[in-house]
DNA sequence: TTTATAAAACCGACCAGACGGTTTGTAAAG
DNA sequence: CTTTACAAACCGTCTGGTCGGTTTTATAAA
């Protein structure tokens, strides 16, 4: 077998098992041993793919990430021209997707803050540059981001055990925050927002759009 | 000194200390080594307040869980009367309280979680009982549901340390949340729960059935 | 009030196992 | 023959938990 191949395998069947001990036992549960019990590997074959711990929550956090954020492309390819907001629709796909898939992206993330909170700097930091897209976009950037919140909640309490939602009551809960009409009843145009953007026309910020 | 109020001490101490630790360094740095050096107790201290570190962090669930069981309390003693919907009002205001406290209940439970994910059989029974007064009690479950789920998603993502929004949006956005005026806008009568007697409660959801 | 006794709170040394990581050795790929 | 991928034994430290002993409080007889 190719030499590379045989290291892609290991670092994949390593971060498989990885995802799967954090799935069944905890976040706490994650060990190097753990990980090469699960794996079939050895120890030494993991830590020679991966020279730390860290390095390994790394690789699991950048691969999630990866994964959703081609996601977030290939959906945002599909309705940039069609909705209004496609940064938020995209954005609220995404969560679905990720409160769907049962290998979470959510799940590394946990794992990371536990092992090192600092960890979590580049997710935040893609996440924080979406909402400022979010936001710009929005008629009514206050709504914009409690909808984003509201698709979190859902994610992240489904993760936690905590949902009383059953699969379906989930999915019809995320339609509706994806879904424009049901929301264009109360928008608040954000007078503070118009009035710092310059010379902007006051009333419907929703036909500015970003740098075209 | 009495010898109830000493033990009191102690274990006060010794959770004081717990969530210090879990804020600072992370629920990953949480040991029973460490709760000793941060309380000022020894060891054999602790482990005669608390018989195992399980027992630390049921008490730390536990005593967040009283703390805010009085909160919910007061509020709805506060809101029964006026409100229509008072026990989401209620919920609202809880969540917007425990992202406000900065040692929040939330770190209690993403401890809780890392060493031991059944320990959070609690908590999700008492949230789960809530969510169904919540439903009970609503014109648009789904809606309120949702605001919920937007509440949530504001405490967890701060916990996490992603959301973008400073001290005062964040206040704006749970009052708007929490403002009944600003959503009476777009209720949908819940079709499902006058309906679900049947059978059916999947039907596509996306048309709009809005009332006046 | 004093004194004898118990019970509870607390200490700090200690232990077995688990932890992250290193080292040494070997087989396969280049 | 050199480099890379992996295996397995190993190391020092940390972890949750135990244990024998000391101090403080509680009880009550003298």
């Amino acid at each position: 077998m190719d030499n590379a191949t045989r290291s892609e395998r290991s670092r994949n069947a390593a971060l498989e098992a990885a995802i799967a001990i954090i799935a069944r036992d905890g976040p706490g549960r994650l060990t190097l041993d753990a990980i090469a019990r699960e794996s079939g590997l050895s120890k030494g074959g993991v830590m020679h793919q991966f020279r730390t711990k860290e390095a390994v929550l790394k690789a699991l956090l950048e691969r999630q990430m990866a994964h959703f954020e081609e996601f977030s492309t290939d959906y945002m390819a599909r309705v940039r021209a069609t909705s209004a907001n496609p940064n938020l629709a995209t954005q609220l796909a995404t969560v679905r997707e990720a409160a769907t898939s049962p290998n979470s992206a959510a799940l590394a993330l946990v794992a990371a803050m536990v092992e090192n909170p600092n960890l979590m700097a580049l997710p935040r930091e893609r996440e924080m540059r979406r909402m400022a897209a979010i936001r710009e976009e929005a008629a009514d950037p206050d709504l914009a981001m409690l909808r984003w919140a509201g698709a979190m909640g859902l994610l992240l309490s489904s993760l936690f055990g905590m949902s009383p939602l059953s699969k379906d009551e989930h999915q019809r809960l995320f339609a509706r925050l994806l879904d424009d009409a049901q929301w264009t009843g109360l928008e608040r145009p954000a007078a503070s927002r118009a009035a710092k953007s310059g010379a902007a026309p006051g009333a419907k910020a929703a036909t500015r759009r970003k740098r075209a």
